[in-house]
DNA sequence: ATAATTAGATTACTTTTTGTAACTAATGCA
DNA sequence: TGCATTAGTTACAAAAAGTAATCTAATTAT
């Protein structure tokens, strides 16, 4: 029935996670902290931890803690996060080029 | 606060939506039929129906009818839901390399 | 004309996931 | 002591996803 490779359906299945990509795209650009990416994003803190946990558990992310004051509790990329990279680009290219700006609150009447 | 750009945010919002990935997957393999992505995927033909209804509004999937008997209706992607084809690829990549097999069915213990 | 076949949409219903807002924990400073 | 700051967590209502069964349209064999 099912004719897919599971390392590819579960990666897909990971990456189409809800805010996922988002989270990404911002940790690419550098090291986070928790509140500059709820403040980066439209997404609201209780998935914010959500999914931040999420890529943890995946190796995706990492979560360093500098016990400054106050607390500073950074989020980087791992390797197997830096890895995707491409795939981030590829899809900024494919926004620039094909989605159209008129239609971001795409609600079209039924 | 939000530090996107629009056209990144909508194109990510709509690449992840669930099931989306795969679907295009299916069809970056050339035109399906209902049905057959209805087999080859582990969605239900509700959302499948849904997801092609909204890739088609946005011109990302083209839905040809053939008035054969019986009647046979071919889904295949637009120029601009064949751009897409990089990301997918990287996708696959980027699961063969780092995706571990193992953890597939990933339910760990609490 | 009517029953059978196929594609796909719709409906009714249950289960998951989201979003919001209020709350907690740890730390250091006034 | 008690207030400010960062980083979350909890509780709960609302929205979306999932399933299975049913419905509709087109066609064509009887």
């Amino acid at each position: 029935m099912n004719q897919l490779c599971p390392r590819f359906e579960k990666a897909m299945v990971l990456l189409s996670t809800r805010w996922v990509g988002l989270i990404l795209f911002e940790l690419l650009k550098g090291a986070k902290r928790f509140s500059e990416m709820e403040a980066d994003l439209p997404i609201s803190g209780r998935l914010l931890s959500d999914r931040l946990k999420l890529l943890e558990k995946e190796g995706i992310v990492e979560r360093n803690i500098y016990s400054e004051f106050p607390v500073r509790i950074e989020y980087t990329l791992s390797e197997k996060g830096k890895a995707l990279e491409p795939v981030i680009k590829d899809i900024q290219r494919w926004a620039e080029e094909y989605v159209i700006a008129d239609d971001i609150h795409g609600k079209e009447a039924e």
